[in-house]
DNA sequence: ATAAACTTTTTTGTCTACAATTCGTTGACT
DNA sequence: AGTCAACGAATTGTAGACAAAAAAGTTTAT
């Protein structure tokens, strides 16, 4: 992994002359942003970004001006383009030519297609965890479902979404595969788009205890229940989306007329 | 990925005046330097490097210095830029910041779980397109298999290397689930590198026949033997390669002394 | 009044110049 | 001689300027 881990942020405080001001802000990196429009990296922004989306603050389909965004930031354009690129290798954002970048919007083809992709990685990963969950792990799972049932109560929907998908996140990473948590994070990042265009009745998505049950399946070590919990709960979520007879809205015109 | 081929569709239902005479001044930007070096486009350069690095011209490791790679396509830096910017989306190249961009080198763990990864995913495609699998489709499999026999035959281990890669990444786009296919993709290309890093007895890779096999319960039609075979080529390219004892290189230096 | 052609404005795409960082080398000091 | 610091060459990072394209708005002719 050596050289790989380094590839983020790097190239602490450095100092133009007229933003001596946020020169320190730089360092902190992870969620520092005292004043309207201070973190200059592009870490910052990227977090920033993404999070708006998941959140549903920049709802599908949104367009990313890359000047406003500049302006918003106090960033430079250049900057800006770079994040909007790695938010489109991310599927996050759909970048068109000489038109500029969206918030994405999955079509019903592209859903079902992450779900079956989640239904042949997550039970595996659910299995392997199950042997070898630490009770540290156990207990931040714990935590996630917490908050997600709290944020349930609360009927916050976009923090139930954004936190379903931290909770599945979090087991990818702890199952101690880089390269498919890597994939589960472009999974639950596209999962969240899906469920804000296709979730209809309120708070459906990640219905009831199903996480929680899982999460005790791991602390038995019972790999084969994980993994069997896991697969039934992806298919109720998809199951609970309007995608089996959804309406695809704009594309349809193309198809209906031809 | 997305950005590409959507340049036509998107709102074009909806009629602009102007439409028609901007449609041709757009091609004109295309193709504007068709001088020997002229890859000149972004798309081009970036097939370019990435077939180098699978062909095993540029090594892993090497360093990719920016302004050389635009003196020798004609571009400028920031289109190189953006090149490597999106290899290294792709973990085919390592950007490290401050100091440049070079082409990965995946470590022995990575290259587990990139097997680890393939191995559910795979056999999955596999079964799928046993079930759909069109004459078409068969007749362009067995071209590959045809080609990469006889780059085997000529012992050009570079080409079955590729072949071998391109074999695998098909039947992921035959199967019908694009987000499967580009993570198939992803993998296909780090199994190159992986290859070419720890793949010692000459043209093991991808041993025999067994691609062929593939092929032939396809065409009966046999999901279960497909995913069967599919599993078994994995292991079995998994264990020709130097991985279960092998030197750790350079990472070890910080394990090591830890 | 409508629709095409022209103009203006907004936005994206690309290039070039400059600032900052790294790394190798030289030179001074112990 | 060996160590360390400072310089210098090579390279990356960033911003800002300019050109090309799309979108919006305006005029003109039928």
């Amino acid at each position: 992994m050596g050289a790989r881990q380094m590839v983020q942020n790097g190239s602490g405080a450095r100092e133009r002359p007229q933003d001596v001001r946020d020169a320190k802000v730089v360092r902190l990196g992870q969620e520092r942003r005292s004043k309207a429009a201070a973190g200059a990296d592009a870490e910052a922004i990227y977090r920033r970004i993404l999070a708006a989306i998941i959140e549903h603050r920049l709802a599908p389909g949104r367009k990313l001006v890359e000047e406003r965004l500049a302006a918003v930031f106090g960033a430079s354009r250049a900057m800006i383009r770079q994040v909007l690129a790695r938010l489109s290798h991310e599927m996050v954002v759909t970048l068109v030519p000489n038109r500029g970048a969206f918030v994405a919007e999955p079509t019903v083809e592209e859903a079902r297609e992450v779900f079956e992709a989640r239904r042949l990685i997550e039970p595996a990963l659910a299995r392997k965890l199950a042997l070898s969950a630490t009770p540290a792990q156990l207990a931040r799972l714990r935590e996630l479902v917490l908050a997600e049932e709290k944020a349930r109560a609360q009927r916050d929907r976009q923090q139930v979404i954004r936190l379903s998908g931290e909770f599945h996140l979090e087991i990818a990473e702890m199952a101690g595969n880089a390269i498919l948590a890597r994939q589960m994070r472009e999974l639950t990042l596209l999962t969240c788009l899906i469920i804000i265009l296709y979730d209809s009745p309120v708070g459906r998505a990640c219905p009831e205890d199903e996480h929680s049950r899982l999460v005790e399946a791991f602390a038995k070590r019972d790999g084969e229940t994980a993994a069997a919990l896991m697969l039934h709960h992806l298919d109720h979520v998809e199951q609970s989306l309007d995608i089996s007879l959804a309406a695809q809205e704009d594309d349809d015109l193309e198809r209906i007329f031809s």
